[in-house]
DNA sequence: ATCCTTTACGCCCCGCGTAACCATC
DNA sequence: GATGGTTACGCGGGGCGTAAAGGAT
């Protein structure tokens, strides 16, 4: 067995099935593909790839385990090159940190500008998307660390570890009848046509649970994915925005009035993930502490060998 | 990177980083280890090896993380030929059970007797030791799936399921004066001279945590690993036995009398354990599900999963 | 008829073995 | 001097490329 022969196998299924085109993406040729792939074939006793005639149709059974086994080896032999990296002295590489818009947008400057006074060689490569995307990048190695509020724990492939904690904040024009009601209650929000995040972002669910639990349908008349959209257009006068309380800025958002919203939705917990099988370099145990300094090396470590029970807030 | 490679700097390292001896024992020269490992490092960047000169003589910092995830790809590269060796169609392999005295007389046999009746093929191998050895076996590879009572919940590296549980039994010879009380107690047994297990075997530590709570020094007379030397010295009149209760058979220890201690003592969980990173083979779910019908795969697979975190009994 | 895989074949690299050399104890 | 590691060098296997053949759609 070759290491050779297991990218094979992956890159060959990576491209549905067509092995010249794998041969294309790995700069190599076709037969030679094909000879490994039989080679290894014969050598475990099983096939693979289900075959009508000539061409490759499916995957068998046993092909499914073999697959899925031979991307976990060459995570892990992609680790032992990390290992490297990380102590050959001199080479400082690159680090992704994938994330949503909020954290990289008021959460992260402060985290990305000590990091980078530290490692001035390293490449910090931060790319935004949705919860969802976050996942996926860190599940198929686009990305090591991911930092979100949403969707991180869903997969047993990761590691989450809570960040910190906040609560979602009201933001009004000036001179809102919001402003002069006593106390915002979930009924007086409401009222109002709202302005808010896209299903799936910047703590969502808890907004809509919220109502729920009273038994009110908000009237939700704009969503985006970006808390500077949502300002921009309460401006506008188009409803009350519900935002994360670390994006109204008193000074920036001059011509809006926020109002503390602890008290009407459950708190939110930013979390850091990553692949559990992921060996971590020193670059990402500082970034890590540098976004939330509880989260040592030997918390982290513990919490990685502890199978993922971590120690919420 | 080669997964021979890989195999050469494990096997230094477990020569005691002699290479001559590596080379010996994987049937090839000498120099071409030297040359490969040189290869390597270079690949990586990093130094595995401390040399005074040309001997080796210790593993630096970033060689002990590579030499530990170089034994993780191979043990996932071993895994890929289980996997092989699993679904080909004719083969049948071994199957390694590591256990102890207790479990191997008196709890195995008739699981033994339903497996080699449903896989005649398979080559079923015992091997007994104490409690510690069978975790040992598991951790390096020897067996496959070890069955004991202590130790194995110890280490990280091992998944561990509850088989079923049990609780001691007291023996003494016909005629003996605790067969005349009432009831028996902590305190009584202790006025005897005590036979029983060795330290580490077969739920002796709760034998002795009992005594402790009631602040009881007990005499224990003559240890042993095994429940039949117990038995014979209790019937020579040594002293009054503590076994496990399967250990008693009415027949065939017709010289004996036992006495329930399930409310002496608490009661002992006979644990499954194997490596958490070992691909389980299908005769390997079979015969964990005839040791314990209520380990299906479908449990097992969830528990590998979950962490560890096991629905104890 | 076209696309894609397998088979065939030859080159060349590289892993391995032998031999010689060298360092440490 | 004995043990053990590195360097040197040549052989042989095998991985990969090109060319041709053979199925599948």
């Amino acid at each position: 067995m070759k290491l050779q022969q297991l990218r094979y196998l992956v890159e060959v299924e990576n491209r549905g099935l067509n092995v010249s085109e794998a041969a294309a993406s790995l700069f190599t040729s076709q037969p030679g593909i094909s000879k490994q792939i039989g080679l290894l074939e014969e050598e475990l006793g099983v096939k693979v790839f289900e075959r009508s005639g000539k061409r490759l149709t499916g995957v068998t059974p046993a092909g499914r385990q073999v697959l899925d086994q031979a991307r976990r080896v060459l995570r892990e032999a992609a680790n032992l090159l990390r290992i490297g990296a990380d102590f050959a002295e001199g080479s400082q590489g690159q680090l992704t940190i994938a994330t949503t818009h909020t954290q990289a947008r008021y959460a992260l400057p402060e985290v990305v500008r000590n990091f980078v006074a530290r490692h001035p060689g390293v490449r910090l490569h931060v790319q935004q998307g949705s919860p969802i995307q976050v996942a996926d990048w860190l599940i198929n190695g686009t990305a090591e660390l991911g930092v979100a509020t949403e969707a991180l724990d869903q997969h047993a492939e990761l590691v989450t570890l809570p960040c910190y904690q906040w609560s979602h904040a009201v933001v009004v024009p000036k001179g809102h009848p919001l402003l002069l009601r006593e106390a915002l209650t979930i009924t007086s929000l409401a009222e109002f046509p709202l302005v808010t995040y896209d299903a799936t972002f910047t703590g969502r669910s808890r907004i809509d649970r919220a109502f729920e639990r009273h038994g009110l349908t908000p009237n939700v008349v704009l969503t985006a994915i970006d808390s500077d959209v949502i300002k921009t257009y309460v401006e506008l006068g188009l409803g009350v925005g519900i935002i994360a309380e670390m994006a109204y800025d008193p000074m920036r958002d001059a011509g809006l009035a926020a109002l503390p919203a602890r008290h009407l939705f459950e708190v939110n917990i930013t979390r850091l993930g990553f692949r559990r099988d992921l060996w971590l370099r020193r670059v990402e145990y500082d970034f890590v502490e540098l976004l939330a300094p509880q989260l040592t090396r030997g918390m982290v470590e513990a919490t990685i060998r502890g199978g993922g029970v971590d120690p919420s807030l």
